[in-house]
DNA sequence: CGACACTATGAATACGTAGTCATTCTGTCA
DNA sequence: TGACAGAATGACTACGTATTCATAGTGTCG
């Protein structure tokens, strides 16, 4: 039929395996010698075709190679069975995140469709993107997300969730781990261990998840008397950690403990203060926070705030599953718990 | 036209941005007075467009909300702008690279596709799977992914890459690090440092990656008089090491070094020493492979061969964009050497 | 035995876009 | 001025499937 030439099949006979892969379901239903509609419902509904055609159109299906074409089936059935995550390119946590999501995804035969952005200009157009793909739901993690593309979002009326983004709640169905709660017990913790002086770092100062997490640990601490400035690592990455650690190690009196806003930040600071010859919780306690594999490492074994990452994760699959219901209600905002894990990093040392 | 009435909208006047987001080409067509045929022209090829309709279009566009549906652009042009990824759901490794991953092709405007298995028998699900959605190209991860299945790829005709997979060489085009010659420079490594005895711990031994780099240490350590038993960790976990050098520490007599497979098992391996009272290097030498970013945190600073994943990526993007040439020819197998990384683990302490 | 419920199947159509071909319009050159 | 290349645009159709709707066949019951 005039096709484009190309390969011309080194002129073997047409073997069934190596045929021409533009097999259709057409094809099929002239080699079985029924109608395409059956052809469809066999690999969609088969129950609705009787045992015997249904055979034969597999036998003859089988044969010719044929695959269903799941693009020609999304754009009839509206339906894509694919869910979008748009996600920062880097830091440890994401990457945990989104193999968790297409760890569950898969079990439910869905696929995970990824839009990563590498600063937070981009995501514009990540979201710009995921939108002409219409996708059975939408993961919008990171916390630089800005409130106007979270708007943007909602009108869209396809299902949507934020993960993990405190700004996002009421804007947009949202899940998240209790943030301020969390780092909250953190600090009741450490109060609990006797500190009358703490620092704060966080990686940047805008993003939601940061701002809850330091107002969990300056209300706790101010309970109790105990100030915590702010200290901006600038990044949500070892190196930065390493960084501000090198900067603290340098102030002329250290604080009694040092909270740090997220693990792989804390990894960095572990680090770099024995690098400066502060040992920890010798000289200072330290706590993270995300719960990483890492910070349960031997080597590492840091006091944090483990996100249950697994239920976090489907709860957004069951709000994304289930958000059939009414688009116009406020959009539900769930917050899970996390788990305090104590590690030597705050361990009194028995030196 | 007989919508599934569903939401009615509260009756508002219909206004654009809330507007019903069935909005096709053919609506904003009709709302700027051109054809569908031109609307689609400014928004796939817009040169072929005046600039005065262009604009006149975009306005009309942005007036209704419309979005091109990709969809069914894809049907249309056969072309996805999509990659899929078939990987294992687990490893530390395996984030990395599909991170990595998804970072270049969002760079050259493309999105990617998770298809992520639990167990290697879930790849024929993954595998079946990948085949309906007619992505631009796969990528196959994993060395356990069996030869048959790479085969039944090969037959697809879609452009297709095995990562880091030595058993596909010369059955599908592949892109590995130089796993054999890794392993030996890290050999050589140990026997210059003066090794005679040493012990491989391997994640499972019917992996290909693991055959080939245990390969490599076994001979070039034969060359220089050392034996190297293989240990088999039992997954590619941190547990696994762990659990493995509790095993190797009740030994009458421990080997001058270790060489571990991969750099997730190998901080096992360290931890589960320290907690054994083994140190490292003072009782032991240890290597790793892979040069996650963990290995060059000063926690560990672990003596691995770090693979260029963005390297290794880019190779791999290549061939899968580039595979316009031949499917005749025999596959291409690019092998991209690693650099070895010292760290204190080789690093005969001075004590 | 006719009416009825039910199953199995097929013909026709829609999903939303992009490419082919034809047509109109503009400007240039002999 | 007429011929003609090139730009701008539109009518039509195909991409491969799923979903009506209609029709033929099968058995049940009064």
């Amino acid at each position: 039929m005039g096709g484009k030439a190309g390969a011309a099949s080194s002129s073997l006979t047409r073997n069934q395996s190596q045929a021409n892969h533009r097999v259709t379901s057409v094809d099929v239903a002239a080699e079985s010698g029924v109608s395409q509609t059956t052809v469809a419902r066999v690999f969609s509904s088969p129950d609705k075709v009787s045992p015997a055609t249904r055979e034969r159109v597999r036998v003859a299906a089988e044969r010719l190679g044929y695959v269903p074409n799941a693009i020609a089936r999304s754009l009839k059935s509206q339906r894509t069975n694919i869910v979008g995550a748009v996600v920062p390119a880097y830091g440890e946590y994401w990457q945990s995140v989104l193999a968790e999501f297409s760890r569950q995804l898969a079990e439910r035969s869905y696929q995970l469709l990824v839009f990563s952005f590498g600063t937070p200009r981009d995501v514009d157009g990540a979201l710009a993107s995921v939108a002409q793909y219409r996708l059975d739901g939408v993961v919008l993690a990171s916390a630089t997300i800005g409130q106007a593309q979270l708007v943007g979002m909602r009108s869209s009326e396809r299902p949507s969730v934020a993960f993990n983004q405190p700004a996002a709640e009421g804007v947009v169905p949202s899940v998240s781990v209790d943030n301020e709660a969390g780092m909250a017990e953190l600090a009741e913790h450490l109060v609990k261990l006797g500190i009358e002086t703490a620092a704060y770092i966080g990686g940047v100062s805008s993003a939601s998840t940061d701002q809850v997490r330091y107002r969990g640990a300056v209300q706790t601490l101010a309970e109790h008397g105990v100030a915590c400035p702010y200290i901006e690592a600038g990044a949500y990455t070892y190196d930065a950690g390493y960084k501000a650690a090198a900067q603290l190690a340098q102030r002329d009196r250290l604080p009694d403990a040092v909270m740090v806003g997220s693990d792989e930040v804390a990894f960095g600071v572990l680090d770099g203060l024995a690098n400066a010859g502060i040992s920890v919780p010798g000289d200072l306690l330290l706590t993270g926070f995300d719960g990483l594999p890492q910070a349960s490492w031997a080597g590492y074994d840091l006091t944090t705030l483990v996100q249950t990452t697994d239920v976090l994760v489907a709860r957004a699959i069951d709000v994304l599953m289930g958000s059939g219901a009414g688009p116009q209600e406020k959009p539900v905002s769930i917050v899970v718990p996390g788990a305090i894990r104590i590690g030597k990093t705050t361990r009194k040392s028995s030196a």
